[in-house]
DNA sequence: CATTGCACACTACCATGGTAGTGTGCAATT
DNA sequence: AATTGCACACTACCATGGTAGTGTGCAATG
């Protein structure tokens, strides 16, 4: 298969880095299924490097849980984990909000204002015309620029890698597809409180908003058992 | 030099794994200056290990920004920078906040005072013979009681992860060592609006406790600046 | 003296070979 | 038939060689 080129930058990217890249987009695509072996053997095949870039990349998947490496015996694509859901929603809910409420205290709130409901109003043009891709972008921009306005932007990179887990669990949802036109209300409430200086109410919102996939995690795990960690394996890991 | 042996656990951990951990030590404890050249080469020869594991201890430094890693030029020690301590700071307070409050919510608030009181009483004694190692263990399992009574054990790695950067902020204080009589009184007022059930109080406090760390950087910046990254870098690194 | 061109040393990066450790299927044994 | 012992295939892990890319000192040139 063929290797991929370089990135818009300048220099090509490293090949591990694209090894990674590409083996976290299957992952995320359910291309690469959970439990599925990967070797540093059959990563290499596949994607026509080296043994080391595919072992680097399968390392730091195992370092952000998304491939299990048990040593001297093999690497599986890892399972749907409740646990790490119930992780990264809980350390995306609490940076979030305190984003928020140092935005809302960052004495620049009009601006903030007027680029939320910006990204608003894109997003109902997108829902439109059906524009998922472009959705989700302004999504991530919405929250983005909430991040921008309380000085952190360097935070939004760690709450990215936190999102990634919960996208994975969110993909398996695309049948019942998400009602888009509600996540639209909710940001509109949230700019709502922002614009009244309501600072509890918009949290409540927020964690509202950021809840939501728990609303659809049940059926997701009667329609795919098999993608989630079966509690027996516990017993099996604990050996 | 002699390299480590394994760790408690019956298998030897991985070299990479030990490399790692060794230079992440000598990182935090400045026997590895900052900008100091870490080449793979020169790491392989320090710890009498091959150029691999050195390699990939180095790209793992470097994701957590404790290297800094110039393709095809080189590798060294990272300089302390400022956005990395607001960063680990703002996560850490924004997380352990959150903890607390869940944590208060829990039901079983009897078990966590006593334990923190438990801790406390510790705290006291390791400051009385002077066993400072022991009194920042006992600091760590503090906060660690919380994040277990909030039902999220899994988020103390992260919050350590943080608390690294921080930790190679305050080794530079080592002379004008920090108040631990005061660390332990503001462990008691966050045991007591616990126990009291005021979440805006001890959110209040917990926040006080965790930003002591903003009150020394100053100082420790006039005293090693030649530690800290410079501005003129700032263009340099933009090319 | 100031500038330029270039050989050289050094780097991170990748490819590949070798090794100890682990699970599995099958034959030998009870 | 059930159990055990073991050869074998497979793994992650480590060592080592090779390569393109980058900065540096020095000689040649103006």
């Amino acid at each position: 298969m063929a290797l991929l080129k370089s990135a818009k930058s300048g220099r090509p990217m490293p090949l591990a880095r694209q090894v990674y890249d590409e083996l976290h987009k299957k992952i995320l695509r359910f291309e690469l299924k959970p439990y599925q072996v990967l070797s540093e053997a059959s990563v290499s095949e596949m994607l026509g490097v080296s043994r080391t870039p595919a072992r680097e990349a399968l390392t730091k998947l195992a370092e952000n849980n998304f491939v299990d490496v048990v040593p001297q015996r093999g690497s599986q694509v890892a399972p749907l984990r409740i646990e790490d859901l119930d992780r990264s929603q809980f350390m995306r809910e609490a940076l979030e909000v305190a984003l928020l409420r140092r935005a809302m205290s960052s004495g620049k709130e009009a601006g903030l204002i007027k680029g939320l409901r910006k990204e608003i109003t894109l997003q109902r043009t997108y829902v439109t015309f059906e524009e998922t891709e472009s959705f989700y972008a302004s999504d991530e921009a919405f929250h983005g620029l909430i991040a921008e306005y309380a000085k952190q932007p360097s935070v939004l990179p760690e709450i990215q890698r936190l999102k990634d887990h919960m996208d994975r669990f969110r993909h398996l949802m695309v049948a019942a597809v998400e009602d888009l036109d509600t996540i639209i209300k909710q940001h509109v409430v949230i700019a709502d409180a922002i614009e009244a200086g309501d600072e509890a109410l918009a949290e409540e919102r927020m964690i509202k908003h950021l809840r939501r996939i728990f609303d659809y995690i049940d059926e997701a795990r009667n329609k795919f058992p098999d993608y989630f960690e079966q509690s027996e394996e516990y017993a099996r890991a604990a050996r």
